[in-house]
DNA sequence: TTGTGTGCAAAAGCTTTGCATGTTG
DNA sequence: CAACATGCAAAGCTTTTGCACACAA
């Protein structure tokens, strides 16, 4: 993951994102760039007050109505994906250019792994075809608890995969 | 699901629920059994408020305080298990002798069905060991539109609506 | 009798809304 | 210039907490 590569990542999120605001006639605003930047250069998953706050600490001066807002409009778009983690709180994190994933989620520590298991999909297309439902999304969380020290790795994140296709 | 078996099934999460109170030294006060019996009679999905209203409707003497504080124990002892359907508002719904069970839920009406599938299991089983996490539970919810007549069943059956009757 | 549980209301925490001001198109 | 977006603060909602009283053990 070098830096042109997140640069690079970051100046094509804008332009589909302003490509986004366009279609629906909102407006480009500084505000709306700045939350997508902050929030592509971050590799974690965060709640909004956490963004909001180190938007503060970046001397950027940006409300909670404006991150909030402009949070459900990447979520439309698709570059922001929101969770529920088994709390009364939303987490965030950037969805472009991820493959689908689910979240493994640690409750003594609340460490969060990704995975990805082909099983899920095929599950979504027989269960919609079964129910007469059109599945737009979905969300598997497993939750437990890792079995090595949970402070070590709570520094840490990663994507493993278990293709078996 | 005949009023005969209903019963027997109250008497018995009662008795489990009072060997658990038992077990952890905590009181058993009419309270925690009315709530049980309240949860037990009903056939859905619902959240806190909406069971605290129908109790008190029924003229119930109960307080918010001990509708959470019993639906936590009652968590903790298996009988009751607690959804998040991608709000923030907790859901809950009656879960002994219950299949373990996954839900699907209409993005326009809120409609949730259940769903079985026995891969579920699969992926639980070799993520937990592929990744080192000892597994507690899951939540696997799939999100979409029932390709029927939304509006109809936003009448009847709602999951964000309380059942104040 | 003792200490836990309860009811009530207030507080807390996350999110949304109203309104005056600023800025995009 | 008009309409929409923003900032700020207040309000809304769900859930938790503090305190005095009640009651299970």
């Amino acid at each position: 993951m070098t830096t042109n590569n997140e640069e690079s990542v970051i100046l094509e999120v804008k332009d589909i994102f302003a490509k986004h605001l366009e279609e629906n006639s909102f407006r480009k605003t500084p505000e709306r760039f700045a939350i997508l930047e902050e929030i592509y250069r971050r590799n974690d998953h965060f709640d909004a007050e956490a963004l909001y706050i180190h938007m503060k600490n970046q001397s950027y001066r940006v409300s909670r109505a404006t991150v909030y807002n402009t949070l459900e409009l990447l979520v439309t778009c698709d570059l922001v994906k929101k969770h529920q983690f088994g709390k009364n709180l939303a987490q965030y994190e950037k969805s472009f250019g991820y493959k689908q994933h689910d979240h493994l989620i640690c409750q003594d520590c609340g460490e969060v792994i990704e995975f990805c298991d082909p099983r899920i999909q095929q599950i979504k297309d027989m269960m919609g075809e079964l129910l007469e439902f059109k599945i737009i999304d979905h969300s598997l969380n497993l939750y437990g608890a890792c079995n090595r020290n949970c402070e070590r790795k709570k520094a840490g994140n990663s994507i493993f995969n278990s293709d078996l296709s």
